[in-house]
DNA sequence: CCGGAAGTGGAACAGCCGTTCCGCCATGAG
DNA sequence: CTCATGGCGGAACGGCTGTTCCACTTCCGG
């Protein structure tokens, strides 16, 4: 399937994507439509040329950002320090989570989305998996945590994101320090990797 | 000031607060006013007769649920085991947050609400500051453990009501023991009181 | 029981939203 | 350079929301 299409769509498409990546990073995916076109430099119709519905193009900005986590949970994956390479996850996810509106609602949201990265979901879910499993391999995590409980750990720091901008990471950097602290086994490791 | 209003126009507030705690409750605080309207069987213009605007009908509802919040607080504040009362009220907060979905906005809303109850809030955090110090006090809580460290995990539990309600109440349970893990010392109490 | 005022229902208004339509314009093959 | 055609902007449509308006109904003091 060759690109026949004009340069100018081509180039207009681009300025979309990058419009809708911003608004929906800062403002989260529920911005209106000519919200995006503004702020792209281009009319309604052209955005709607490029992508018939709302959904698509939500559906297309979020596969770039979940494909980053897949990224960063491959790293992790090849990390040899079984708790460094689970708390940084926690810290890491946490992160993305403060700084991306649309991946926190993509991750909370009402479950329409979530047909669409069934897939990638189950991934992120193994990997996660072999990292507690390994953890606990090493005697680095307590006595009866699973991954369960790391994930509803990693689901209340995502939720976190609709506090108030001012105390909003401290409180999420307070929770994640908390969750660490539930988890490990006790004197083994720092709560935190210090850098 | 005497109520000279009439019974019906009185009976039909009633009704009004009713209809709206009961949808609330369920479905947020974002229903629209023609639904509750509906619900209590009355047509709008008696709901805006009784609440000029939807801010006014909304914090209504919620200075109750508010005060159900305090009458909990002051009981725990009554508790002599420290610990019970510490990881009593954060079950009980879990509970509550499950079941009332406008006291869960209410928390974790754009803020515009907050102003409202401000003077309760400010009861609720120096009440938890209190079981928090009972706790250290009594070393039931693990060094370094403060009621913001509380906090955090009250507001994480609060905001986990957004996940799916298949999953949610299993979910929660697992953060509200996994946050009571983090926070007790060890080996002094069992996470839950057992009934 | 009666009359005026308080109370009411539902249509109507204004302002959002996603999406579609249509007359005009720039592009790039020949 | 030409001109058919794919692409474009912005007005317009239909459906949702909170809120207001007004002709009608119901209450209750005398």
């Amino acid at each position: 399937m060759p690109q026949k299409q004009r340069a100018d769509a081509r180039s207009n498409r681009e300025r979309v994507v990058a419009a809708a990546r911003e608004t929906f990073a800062a403002a989260g995916l529920e911005v209106p439509m000519r919200e995006v076109a503004r702020r792209a430099g281009v009319g309604v119709a052209t955005l709607y040329r490029h992508f018939p519905t709302r959904t698509e193009l939500v559906t297309t900005v979020l596969a770039e950002r979940v494909e980053a986590c897949g990224v960063q949970m491959r790293r992790a994956l090849d990390d040899p320090d079984p708790w460094r390479a689970l708390s940084t996850t926690v810290l890491e996810f946490a992160d993305r989570q403060i700084h991306d509106q649309a991946l926190n609602e993509a991750l909370l949201g009402s479950g329409d989305l979530s047909a669409a990265f069934q897939q990638e979901r189950r991934e992120h879910t193994q990997a996660l998996n072999v990292l507690v499993a390994r953890a606990r391999a090493a005697g680095t995590v307590r006595d009866g945590v699973d991954a369960d409980d790391v994930r509803a750990g990693l689901l209340a720091i995502a939720a976190l994101r609709r506090l108030p901008p001012t105390a909003r990471g401290q409180v999420i950097g307070k929770l994640a320090d908390l969750i660490l602290a539930g988890i490990r086994s006790q004197r083994t490791h720092p709560d935190r990797p210090r850098p």
